[in-house]
DNA sequence: AAGTTCATTTTGTGATCACATTATGCGAGC
DNA sequence: GCTCGCATAATGTGATCACAAAATGAACTT
């Protein structure tokens, strides 16, 4: 009655701890790896939103056939990373005001609850390596890098939330961050990244005095204001 | 450049207004039907936790071919309502009181917020509808009918959630309904349903009187009541 | 010029097949 | 009695084909 373990722990890279790789091995599924490629792609601002996607044009420019490309669309339908019309075409989703809103409440309550979570489990090698991610991100801020910012950024905050080993809540949190990927890559592409400013040491400096209220703060600051940023560069409120 | 509307709005019920159908229409996609056929199974404890999956096995007992069910249970991965294992088969998840936790938070994080967004657009006609259901629910609750109870508990939540008419937040919610769907079955199997209590009631005076305070307040202690129950009857903490 | 019709192409969906991997059941051996 | 080894069955995965529906683009009409 053996079962074998899980595999397919989570969806995305905020339920893995730290030291797993998110790239899955040679071994698994195409479809899994079509997963991961289109996953990223989305994630990091590959994808225009509205845009629409074909099964056999993402085979193609992907090198795979159109049989595991079904299974991995299916799979990012249903996390609402794309969208399926009702002439049964698929599309990246484009952004609503209203979504937008909705985006940042479930941020919000989510995400610095998982950082709190992870705090017990952040050591020293966690502290230097989002120290390493961070510098990273100034490098492609100062550099007008917005993929990389969107790379670095994700990596940031993945590192911090897989710590917490709430897979539950990080698939939830996972899903959100494709929901707005393609729409933030699209004001990055407009406005820059050069008057980003980065919010992350304060995050630092509560994980290094273990200071959770400040940790929860410091991680709901940094999306108040990376959100409020997109979303007046994008709906001029 | 007209692309069609939005077909498959949501994942589930939660993202869809009181009045639309959660059948599909016949002309829908198998998939799609057979999608929903495994959501209400999931939902309303069809389904033991642990149970192996086989999509053969499916295919047969719906009577239809492998490809949509392959489909079907593709989403039903992607949304956690399923599992899929390093051996690469499927089971239906079992729950750990881990999980447990966070399904509480987040539906504590999320669900209150969702009937506070669809307090404007309760009307009288909406409120007469839970009411009925609420009748149901009193009388699969004094039956012992758990999954008559589980139908119609399920019913009254969406009933309100739908109108908020927040898909990003609905599909989250329905995301963690499908989790702890056959676990809480599990439990009723084995207590029973005649010691629940009716918590309803203060959420519905709310509505009348318009209180989005007091209706937050009693969809969260009916959230966690119901799941206090189910807690301490599985994990006896 | 703008709209319309119609033939062609593209696309998602479902069925079916082949194959590698894994589970299962049965028998032999300790 | 229990474990191990092996033959058999079952399963997920991917490829390919057929088909209906929808998009596309060119020719034609107004």
């Amino acid at each position: 009655m053996t079962r074998g373990a899980i595999h397919n722990v989570s969806n995305g890279a905020f339920a893995l701890p730290t030291g797993a790789k998110s790239t899955p091995s040679p071994e698994s599924p195409v479809h899994e790896r079509v997963y991961q490629a289109l996953r990223e792609r989305i994630l990091y601002g590959g994808f225009q939103p509205g845009r629409p996607v074909t099964l056999r044009g993402l085979a193609d420019s992907l090198g795979v056939s159109p049989m595991p490309v079904r299974e991995a669309v299916r799979r990012l339908i249903a996390v609402r990373a794309l969208e399926l019309h009702d002439n049964r075409r698929v599309s990246v989703p484009a952004m609503t005001a209203r979504k937008f809103d909705e985006i940042v409440f479930a941020r919000l309550a989510l995400e610095p609850e998982l950082a709190v979570r992870a705090l017990p489990r952040m050591g020293e090698a966690e502290i230097g390596q989002i120290e390493r991610i961070d510098d990273q991100i100034e490098v492609s801020m100062q550099s007008g890098d917005p993929e990389g910012y969107m790379r670095y950024n994700h990596a940031f905050h993945s590192a911090i939330y897989g710590r917490a080993g709430s897979e539950t809540l990080g698939a939830l949190v996972d899903s959100i961050w494709l929901q707005f990927g393609p729409f933030m890559r699209t004001v990055y592409g407009r406005v820059g990244t050069s008057s980003l400013e980065d919010q992350h040491q304060r995050a630092i400096t509560a994980i290094r005095q273990r200071d959770a209220d400040r940790f929860k703060q410091a991680i709901a600051e940094d999306i108040m204001q990376g959100m409020r940023f997109i979303g007046e560069s994008a709906f001029q409120r």
